[in-house]
DNA sequence: CGTCTATTTGAATGTACTCAAAAGCGGTGG
DNA sequence: CCACCGCTTTTGAGTACATTCAAATAGACG
Protein backbone atom coordinates (compact mmCIF):
# COMPACT_ATOMS: atom_id res chain seq x y z
CA UNK A 1 0.00 0.00 0.00
CA UNK A 2 2.95 2.42 0.48
CA UNK A 3 3.44 4.54 -2.30
CA UNK A 4 5.77 7.79 -3.22
CA UNK A 5 2.55 9.46 -2.98
CA UNK A 6 2.34 8.82 0.88
CA UNK A 7 4.68 11.99 1.76
CA UNK A 8 1.41 14.28 0.58
CA UNK A 9 -1.36 12.57 2.19
CA UNK A 10 -0.57 14.16 5.39
CA UNK A 11 -0.89 17.52 4.52
CA UNK A 12 -4.54 17.44 2.63
CA UNK A 13 -5.66 14.74 5.36
CA UNK A 14 -4.01 15.94 8.47
CA UNK A 15 -7.45 17.70 9.81
CA UNK A 16 -9.49 14.72 9.42
CA UNK A 17 -6.71 11.80 11.44
CA UNK A 18 -6.17 14.27 13.95
CA UNK A 19 -9.99 14.39 14.18
CA UNK A 20 -9.94 11.00 13.98
CA UNK A 21 -7.49 9.94 16.45
CA UNK A 22 -8.99 12.26 19.17
CA UNK A 23 -11.37 8.87 19.50
CA UNK A 24 -9.56 5.88 18.16
CA UNK A 25 -6.23 5.19 17.21
CA UNK A 26 -5.91 3.84 13.30
CA UNK A 27 -2.68 1.90 12.33
CA UNK A 28 -0.40 2.99 9.66
CA UNK A 29 -2.69 0.21 7.54
CA UNK A 30 -6.20 1.44 8.70
CA UNK A 31 -4.80 4.64 8.03
CA UNK A 32 -3.57 3.89 4.34
CA UNK A 33 -6.99 1.84 4.02
CA UNK A 34 -8.97 5.36 4.97
CA UNK A 35 -7.20 7.70 3.01
CA UNK A 36 -7.77 5.82 -0.10
CA UNK A 37 -11.40 6.39 0.19
CA UNK A 38 -11.25 9.63 0.13
CA UNK A 39 -11.37 12.92 -1.88
CA UNK A 40 -10.08 16.34 -1.80
CA UNK A 41 -12.64 18.59 -3.51
CA UNK A 42 -13.08 22.49 -3.13
CA UNK A 43 -16.29 24.64 -3.59
CA UNK A 44 -16.52 28.11 -4.75
CA UNK A 45 -18.51 30.34 -2.27
CA UNK A 46 -22.37 29.93 -2.68
CA UNK A 47 -21.75 26.57 -4.41
CA UNK A 48 -24.11 23.81 -3.92
CA UNK A 49 -22.18 20.57 -2.17
CA UNK A 50 -25.94 18.60 -1.71
CA UNK A 51 -29.23 20.09 -3.30
CA UNK A 52 -32.40 18.71 -1.64
CA UNK A 53 -34.07 16.40 -3.75
CA UNK A 54 -30.73 14.97 -5.20
CA UNK A 55 -29.16 11.94 -3.44
CA UNK A 56 -26.42 13.14 -1.14
CA UNK A 57 -23.78 10.53 -2.41
CA UNK A 58 -20.97 11.93 0.36
CA UNK A 59 -19.91 12.71 3.98
CA UNK A 60 -18.40 16.05 4.11
CA UNK A 61 -15.27 16.94 6.59
CA UNK A 62 -14.35 20.44 6.06
CA UNK A 63 -10.45 21.42 5.67
CA UNK A 64 -11.18 25.08 5.23
CA UNK A 65 -14.11 27.61 4.70
CA UNK A 66 -17.61 27.42 5.75
CA UNK A 67 -21.07 25.66 5.27
CA UNK A 68 -24.41 25.72 5.71
CA UNK A 69 -27.40 23.00 6.24
CA UNK A 70 -30.15 24.29 4.96
CA UNK A 71 -34.19 23.48 4.45
CA UNK A 72 -36.18 25.49 2.14
CA UNK A 73 -40.13 25.45 3.24
CA UNK A 74 -43.08 25.04 0.53
CA UNK A 75 -43.66 28.41 0.87
CA UNK A 76 -40.06 29.51 -0.31
CA UNK A 77 -38.61 30.37 2.98
CA UNK A 78 -35.38 28.83 3.70
CA UNK A 79 -34.53 27.83 7.33
CA UNK A 80 -30.82 26.46 8.38
CA UNK A 81 -30.18 23.69 10.12
CA UNK A 82 -26.71 23.95 11.33
CA UNK A 83 -23.22 25.48 9.67
CA UNK A 84 -19.98 23.33 9.36
CA UNK A 85 -16.28 25.00 9.87
CA UNK A 86 -13.07 23.32 9.47
CA UNK A 87 -12.76 20.45 11.44
CA UNK A 88 -16.34 19.74 11.39
CA UNK A 89 -18.44 16.81 9.51
CA UNK A 90 -21.61 17.84 7.46
CA UNK A 91 -23.78 15.99 5.17
CA UNK A 92 -27.76 15.34 4.59
CA UNK A 93 -27.71 12.20 6.69
CA UNK A 94 -30.97 11.18 5.74
CA UNK A 95 -29.64 11.28 1.93
CA UNK A 96 -26.47 9.45 2.83
CA UNK A 97 -27.65 6.79 4.90
CA UNK A 98 -30.51 6.20 3.02
CA UNK A 99 -29.69 6.62 -0.28
CA UNK A 100 -33.49 8.50 -0.76
CA UNK A 101 -32.82 12.67 -1.78
CA UNK A 102 -32.07 14.53 0.34
CA UNK A 103 -34.22 16.44 2.78
CA UNK A 104 -32.10 19.98 2.42
CA UNK A 105 -29.65 22.01 1.25
CA UNK A 106 -26.11 22.43 2.23
CA UNK A 107 -24.10 24.96 0.45
CA UNK A 108 -20.82 27.16 0.85
CA UNK A 109 -20.90 30.13 2.83
CA UNK A 110 -17.03 30.99 1.83
CA UNK A 111 -14.79 29.17 -0.44
CA UNK A 112 -14.51 25.89 0.87
CA UNK A 113 -12.12 22.92 0.78
CA UNK A 114 -13.66 19.58 2.00
CA UNK A 115 -12.30 15.33 2.39
CA UNK A 116 -15.56 13.69 1.08
CA UNK A 117 -16.19 10.17 0.96
CA UNK A 118 -19.35 8.26 -0.93
CA UNK A 119 -21.44 6.00 0.85
CA UNK A 120 -20.52 2.64 -0.30
CA UNK A 121 -17.17 3.71 0.63
CA UNK A 122 -18.19 4.40 4.06
CA UNK A 123 -20.36 1.20 4.43
CA UNK A 124 -17.91 -0.90 3.18
CA UNK A 125 -14.97 0.43 5.15
CA UNK A 126 -17.13 0.64 8.60
CA UNK A 127 -16.61 -3.48 8.40
CA UNK A 128 -13.43 -3.46 7.51
CA UNK A 129 -12.13 -1.20 10.52
CA UNK A 130 -14.41 -1.61 13.49
CA UNK A 131 -12.81 1.11 14.84
CA UNK A 132 -13.85 3.64 12.22
CA UNK A 133 -17.65 2.18 13.32
CA UNK A 134 -16.61 3.02 17.03
CA UNK A 135 -15.30 6.35 16.14
CA UNK A 136 -18.32 7.10 14.24
CA UNK A 137 -20.90 6.36 17.04
CA UNK A 138 -18.84 8.48 19.09
CA UNK A 139 -19.04 11.54 17.04
CA UNK A 140 -22.93 10.71 16.59
CA UNK A 141 -23.34 10.48 20.32
CA UNK A 142 -21.48 13.73 20.91
CA UNK A 143 -23.82 15.12 18.17
CA UNK A 144 -26.79 13.72 19.66
CA UNK A 145 -26.18 16.08 22.76
CA UNK A 146 -25.41 19.10 21.15
CA UNK A 147 -29.00 18.53 19.20
CA UNK A 148 -30.81 18.01 22.07
CA UNK A 149 -29.55 21.15 24.03
CA UNK A 150 -30.30 23.08 21.30
CA UNK A 151 -34.15 21.53 20.83
CA UNK A 152 -34.04 22.58 24.78
CA UNK A 153 -33.01 26.18 23.79
CA UNK A 154 -35.44 26.52 21.18
CA UNK A 155 -38.58 25.17 23.14
CA UNK A 156 -37.50 26.73 26.28
CA UNK A 157 -35.55 30.61 25.75
CA UNK A 158 -37.17 33.79 24.21
CA UNK A 159 -35.14 34.91 20.65
CA UNK A 160 -33.03 37.14 23.00
CA UNK A 161 -31.35 34.71 25.25
CA UNK A 162 -31.14 32.29 22.33
CA UNK A 163 -29.13 34.43 20.69
CA UNK A 164 -26.93 35.26 23.67
CA UNK A 165 -26.55 31.53 24.20
CA UNK A 166 -25.41 31.21 20.65
CA UNK A 167 -22.56 34.23 20.38
CA UNK A 168 -21.00 32.63 23.50
CA UNK A 169 -20.96 29.16 23.05
CA UNK A 170 -19.90 29.68 19.06
CA UNK A 171 -18.12 33.59 19.13
CA UNK A 172 -16.23 32.54 15.94
CA UNK A 173 -19.24 31.84 14.19
CA UNK A 174 -20.92 34.68 15.37
CA UNK A 175 -18.13 37.17 14.08
CA UNK A 176 -17.86 35.34 11.02
CA UNK A 177 -21.02 34.34 9.90
CA UNK A 178 -24.02 36.75 7.95
CA UNK A 179 -26.42 37.66 10.29
CA UNK A 180 -29.23 36.43 8.28
CA UNK A 181 -27.80 33.27 8.45
CA UNK A 182 -27.32 33.26 12.38
CA UNK A 183 -31.12 34.59 12.46
CA UNK A 184 -32.32 32.12 10.20
CA UNK A 185 -30.54 29.56 12.06
CA UNK A 186 -32.19 30.94 15.68
CA UNK A 187 -35.35 31.11 14.09
CA UNK A 188 -36.30 34.50 13.71
CA UNK A 189 -36.39 36.71 11.59
CA UNK A 190 -32.97 39.46 10.24
CA UNK A 191 -35.33 42.30 10.91
CA UNK A 192 -36.05 40.76 15.19
CA UNK A 193 -32.18 39.76 15.46
CA UNK A 194 -31.09 43.42 14.23
CA UNK A 195 -33.03 44.88 17.28
CA UNK A 196 -32.22 42.47 20.06
CA UNK A 197 -28.28 42.88 18.30
CA UNK A 198 -29.22 47.10 19.19
CA UNK A 199 -30.63 46.38 22.70
CA UNK A 200 -27.88 44.52 23.64
CA UNK A 201 -25.40 46.81 22.71
CA UNK A 202 -27.18 49.66 24.45
CA UNK A 203 -27.35 47.12 27.54
CA UNK A 204 -23.64 47.18 27.60
CA UNK A 205 -23.30 50.59 27.63
CA UNK A 206 -25.00 51.72 30.13
CA UNK A 207 -22.92 48.85 32.90
CA UNK B 1 -22.84 -20.24 29.27
CA UNK B 2 -26.15 -22.31 29.03
CA UNK B 3 -28.00 -22.48 32.10
CA UNK B 4 -31.25 -23.60 32.72
CA UNK B 5 -32.46 -19.54 33.29
CA UNK B 6 -32.19 -19.78 29.83
CA UNK B 7 -36.05 -20.44 28.99
CA UNK B 8 -36.81 -17.60 31.24
CA UNK B 9 -34.56 -15.34 29.18
CA UNK B 10 -36.50 -14.70 25.71
CA UNK B 11 -39.74 -13.20 27.81
CA UNK B 12 -38.22 -10.47 29.29
CA UNK B 13 -35.83 -9.97 26.97
CA UNK B 14 -37.56 -10.54 23.56
CA UNK B 15 -38.04 -6.96 22.75
CA UNK B 16 -35.38 -5.51 23.05
CA UNK B 17 -33.75 -8.70 21.01
CA UNK B 18 -36.18 -7.90 18.26
CA UNK B 19 -35.35 -4.53 18.36
CA UNK B 20 -31.37 -5.24 17.76
CA UNK B 21 -32.06 -7.71 15.68
CA UNK B 22 -33.76 -5.45 13.24
CA UNK B 23 -30.17 -3.96 12.48
CA UNK B 24 -27.62 -6.64 13.54
CA UNK B 25 -27.48 -10.33 13.70
CA UNK B 26 -26.09 -11.54 17.21
CA UNK B 27 -24.61 -15.60 17.42
CA UNK B 28 -26.62 -17.27 20.67
CA UNK B 29 -23.16 -16.98 22.65
CA UNK B 30 -23.48 -13.20 21.49
CA UNK B 31 -27.07 -12.29 22.83
CA UNK B 32 -25.98 -14.61 25.81
CA UNK B 33 -23.01 -12.03 26.39
CA UNK B 34 -25.45 -9.47 25.97
CA UNK B 35 -28.52 -10.26 28.01
CA UNK B 36 -25.77 -10.89 30.88
CA UNK B 37 -25.16 -7.49 31.55
CA UNK B 38 -29.14 -6.35 30.93
CA UNK B 39 -31.27 -5.66 34.20
CA UNK B 40 -35.16 -5.99 34.58
CA UNK B 41 -36.63 -3.12 36.26
CA UNK B 42 -40.18 -1.72 36.81
CA UNK B 43 -40.87 2.23 37.71
CA UNK B 44 -43.86 3.46 39.24
CA UNK B 45 -46.00 6.19 37.52
CA UNK B 46 -44.03 9.80 38.86
CA UNK B 47 -40.85 7.52 39.95
CA UNK B 48 -37.91 9.26 38.61
CA UNK B 49 -35.02 7.09 36.15
CA UNK B 50 -32.55 9.40 36.34
CA UNK B 51 -32.47 13.10 38.29
CA UNK B 52 -31.03 16.37 36.94
CA UNK B 53 -27.75 16.40 38.87
CA UNK B 54 -27.40 12.97 39.83
CA UNK B 55 -24.79 10.41 37.39
CA UNK B 56 -27.11 8.99 35.09
CA UNK B 57 -26.07 5.34 35.40
CA UNK B 58 -28.04 3.65 32.90
CA UNK B 59 -29.18 3.37 29.52
CA UNK B 60 -32.73 2.62 29.35
CA UNK B 61 -34.96 0.28 26.99
CA UNK B 62 -38.44 0.31 27.44
CA UNK B 63 -40.39 -2.96 27.79
CA UNK B 64 -43.36 -1.32 28.51
CA UNK B 65 -45.41 1.88 29.71
CA UNK B 66 -44.22 5.29 29.10
CA UNK B 67 -41.70 8.02 30.28
CA UNK B 68 -40.85 11.82 29.56
CA UNK B 69 -37.82 13.41 29.41
CA UNK B 70 -37.25 17.10 30.54
CA UNK B 71 -35.42 19.94 31.87
CA UNK B 72 -36.20 22.29 34.43
CA UNK B 73 -34.95 25.85 33.43
CA UNK B 74 -33.59 28.24 36.61
CA UNK B 75 -37.31 29.93 36.76
CA UNK B 76 -38.28 26.20 37.72
CA UNK B 77 -40.37 25.57 34.08
CA UNK B 78 -40.05 22.59 33.04
CA UNK B 79 -39.25 21.61 29.35
CA UNK B 80 -40.45 18.27 27.69
CA UNK B 81 -37.41 17.17 25.50
CA UNK B 82 -38.81 13.67 24.59
CA UNK B 83 -41.18 10.76 25.41
CA UNK B 84 -40.03 7.00 24.89
CA UNK B 85 -42.40 4.07 25.03
CA UNK B 86 -42.35 0.41 24.22
CA UNK B 87 -39.97 -0.45 22.27
CA UNK B 88 -37.97 2.92 22.45
CA UNK B 89 -34.49 3.92 24.20
CA UNK B 90 -33.71 6.84 26.32
CA UNK B 91 -31.25 7.99 28.85
CA UNK B 92 -29.61 11.00 29.63
CA UNK B 93 -27.21 10.58 27.03
CA UNK B 94 -24.79 13.56 28.52
CA UNK B 95 -24.39 11.81 31.41
CA UNK B 96 -24.76 8.58 30.68
CA UNK B 97 -21.57 9.19 28.03
CA UNK B 98 -19.33 11.35 30.05
CA UNK B 99 -19.97 10.05 33.81
CA UNK B 100 -21.01 14.23 34.79
CA UNK B 101 -23.76 15.08 36.39
CA UNK B 102 -27.35 14.49 34.15
CA UNK B 103 -28.28 17.68 32.75
CA UNK B 104 -32.38 16.14 32.41
CA UNK B 105 -34.72 14.36 34.29
CA UNK B 106 -36.35 11.20 33.29
CA UNK B 107 -39.78 9.80 34.79
CA UNK B 108 -42.63 7.38 34.69
CA UNK B 109 -45.95 8.87 32.98
CA UNK B 110 -47.35 5.55 33.28
CA UNK B 111 -45.99 2.28 34.96
CA UNK B 112 -43.13 0.99 33.46
CA UNK B 113 -41.17 -1.72 33.12
CA UNK B 114 -37.42 -1.33 31.46
CA UNK B 115 -34.40 -3.11 30.22
CA UNK B 116 -31.79 -0.84 31.96
CA UNK B 117 -27.66 -1.21 31.83
CA UNK B 118 -24.65 0.15 33.47
CA UNK B 119 -22.33 3.03 31.59
CA UNK B 120 -19.46 0.26 32.25
CA UNK B 121 -20.87 -2.71 31.30
CA UNK B 122 -21.77 -0.80 27.97
CA UNK B 123 -18.44 0.24 27.10
CA UNK B 124 -17.32 -2.73 27.78
CA UNK B 125 -19.78 -5.36 25.50
CA UNK B 126 -19.68 -2.49 22.72
CA UNK B 127 -15.45 -3.82 22.56
CA UNK B 128 -15.82 -7.53 22.89
CA UNK B 129 -19.00 -7.43 20.67
CA UNK B 130 -18.58 -4.60 17.45
CA UNK B 131 -21.78 -5.77 16.20
CA UNK B 132 -23.34 -4.06 19.25
CA UNK B 133 -21.09 -1.09 18.16
CA UNK B 134 -22.66 -1.06 15.11
CA UNK B 135 -26.23 -1.21 16.00
CA UNK B 136 -25.38 1.44 18.51
CA UNK B 137 -23.78 3.60 15.57
CA UNK B 138 -27.26 2.65 13.35
CA UNK B 139 -29.65 3.95 15.75
CA UNK B 140 -27.58 6.89 16.90
CA UNK B 141 -28.20 7.70 12.90
CA UNK B 142 -31.96 7.74 12.97
CA UNK B 143 -31.96 9.74 16.15
CA UNK B 144 -29.96 12.48 14.66
CA UNK B 145 -32.45 12.04 11.75
CA UNK B 146 -34.97 12.48 13.69
CA UNK B 147 -33.98 15.57 16.13
CA UNK B 148 -33.10 17.65 12.83
CA UNK B 149 -36.30 17.00 11.26
CA UNK B 150 -38.08 18.70 14.57
CA UNK B 151 -35.25 21.33 15.28
CA UNK B 152 -36.27 22.26 11.64
CA UNK B 153 -40.13 22.15 12.05
CA UNK B 154 -39.15 23.73 16.16
CA UNK B 155 -37.47 26.93 13.62
CA UNK B 156 -40.13 26.61 10.98
CA UNK B 157 -43.42 26.03 11.87
CA UNK B 158 -46.46 27.92 13.80
CA UNK B 159 -47.96 26.35 17.19
CA UNK B 160 -50.41 24.62 15.57
CA UNK B 161 -48.53 23.01 12.57
CA UNK B 162 -46.14 21.86 15.10
CA UNK B 163 -49.23 20.13 16.73
CA UNK B 164 -50.46 18.87 14.06
CA UNK B 165 -47.11 17.17 12.82
CA UNK B 166 -46.78 15.53 16.03
CA UNK B 167 -50.35 14.01 15.85
CA UNK B 168 -49.79 12.74 12.57
CA UNK B 169 -46.53 11.42 13.21
CA UNK B 170 -47.18 10.09 16.83
CA UNK B 171 -51.49 9.24 16.71
CA UNK B 172 -50.92 6.75 19.66
CA UNK B 173 -48.67 9.22 21.45
CA UNK B 174 -51.56 12.38 21.13
CA UNK B 175 -54.01 9.58 22.56
CA UNK B 176 -51.64 8.32 25.25
CA UNK B 177 -50.10 11.50 26.91
CA UNK B 178 -51.51 14.11 29.35
CA UNK B 179 -51.83 17.58 27.15
CA UNK B 180 -49.60 19.60 29.47
CA UNK B 181 -46.90 17.15 28.50
CA UNK B 182 -47.24 17.32 24.81
CA UNK B 183 -48.21 21.58 24.86
CA UNK B 184 -44.57 21.18 26.81
CA UNK B 185 -42.93 19.12 23.97
CA UNK B 186 -44.20 21.44 21.66
CA UNK B 187 -42.65 24.49 23.63
CA UNK B 188 -46.06 25.95 23.90
CA UNK B 189 -48.83 26.63 27.09
CA UNK B 190 -51.19 24.59 27.94
CA UNK B 191 -53.52 27.21 27.62
CA UNK B 192 -52.47 27.87 23.81
CA UNK B 193 -52.49 23.81 22.98
CA UNK B 194 -56.12 23.69 24.31
CA UNK B 195 -57.33 26.76 22.32
CA UNK B 196 -55.32 25.16 19.12
CA UNK B 197 -57.15 21.93 19.57
CA UNK B 198 -60.81 23.74 19.24
CA UNK B 199 -60.21 24.85 16.44
CA UNK B 200 -59.03 21.95 14.54
CA UNK B 201 -62.20 20.60 16.07
CA UNK B 202 -64.39 23.40 14.57
CA UNK B 203 -62.48 23.52 11.56
CA UNK B 204 -62.94 19.93 11.38
CA UNK B 205 -67.18 20.07 12.10
CA UNK B 206 -67.39 22.49 8.84
CA UNK B 207 -66.18 20.08 6.49
C1' DC C 1 -66.60 12.15 48.95
C1' DG C 2 -63.04 15.48 48.92
C1' DT C 3 -58.65 17.03 47.22
C1' DC C 4 -55.50 17.88 43.77
C1' DT C 5 -54.28 18.45 39.17
C1' DA C 6 -55.50 18.99 34.27
C1' DT C 7 -58.15 21.37 31.02
C1' DT C 8 -60.96 25.04 29.30
C1' DT C 9 -62.23 29.78 28.62
C1' DG C 10 -61.75 34.86 28.93
C1' DA C 11 -59.32 39.35 28.94
C1' DA C 12 -55.21 41.99 28.75
C1' DT C 13 -50.34 42.03 27.52
C1' DG C 14 -46.17 41.32 25.01
C1' DT C 15 -43.03 39.42 21.80
C1' DA C 16 -41.87 38.69 17.36
C1' DC C 17 -43.69 39.24 12.63
C1' DT C 18 -44.95 41.61 8.21
C1' DC C 19 -44.51 45.29 5.19
C1' DA C 20 -42.09 49.25 3.76
C1' DA C 21 -38.29 52.21 3.20
C1' DA C 22 -33.62 53.91 4.01
C1' DA C 23 -28.79 53.17 4.82
C1' DG C 24 -24.66 50.33 4.52
C1' DC C 25 -21.55 47.06 2.31
C1' DG C 26 -19.36 44.18 -1.11
C1' DG C 27 -18.55 42.56 -5.51
C1' DT C 28 -18.40 43.44 -10.58
C1' DG C 29 -17.62 45.65 -14.72
C1' DG C 30 -16.52 49.69 -17.14
C1' DC D 1 -10.03 52.92 -9.41
C1' DC D 2 -14.46 54.28 -9.17
C1' DA D 3 -19.42 53.80 -9.94
C1' DC D 4 -23.08 51.07 -9.90
C1' DC D 5 -25.98 47.23 -8.63
C1' DG D 6 -27.68 43.87 -5.56
C1' DC D 7 -27.94 42.12 -1.15
C1' DT D 8 -27.68 42.77 3.83
C1' DT D 9 -28.76 45.37 7.75
C1' DT D 10 -31.25 48.89 10.14
C1' DT D 11 -35.32 51.38 11.53
C1' DG D 12 -40.32 52.41 11.86
C1' DA D 13 -45.34 51.42 12.15
C1' DG D 14 -49.03 48.36 12.49
C1' DT D 15 -50.45 43.47 13.24
C1' DA D 16 -50.89 38.69 14.71
C1' DC D 17 -49.95 35.00 17.49
C1' DA D 18 -48.95 33.16 21.76
C1' DT D 19 -48.39 34.34 26.62
C1' DT D 20 -49.75 35.59 31.36
C1' DC D 21 -53.01 35.91 34.89
C1' DA D 22 -57.36 34.60 36.65
C1' DA D 23 -61.32 31.85 37.26
C1' DA D 24 -64.42 28.06 36.27
C1' DT D 25 -65.04 23.25 35.02
C1' DA D 26 -63.81 18.59 34.59
C1' DG D 27 -61.27 14.36 35.82
C1' DA D 28 -58.27 11.34 38.43
C1' DC D 29 -56.94 9.22 42.66
C1' DG D 30 -56.96 8.01 47.24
Amino acid sequence: MASVFDTFEPAMYNLILKNIARHVELTAEEVADFTSILQIKKYRKRQYLVQAGDPCRYEYFINSGCVRQYHVSEEGQEHVIGFAVEDWWTSDLYGFITGQPSLTNIDALEDTEVVQFERTAYEDILLRIPKLERFFRIILQRSMITQQQRIMENISLSADDRYCKFAERYPQLEQRLPQKQIASYLGITPESLSRIRRQRMESLKKS
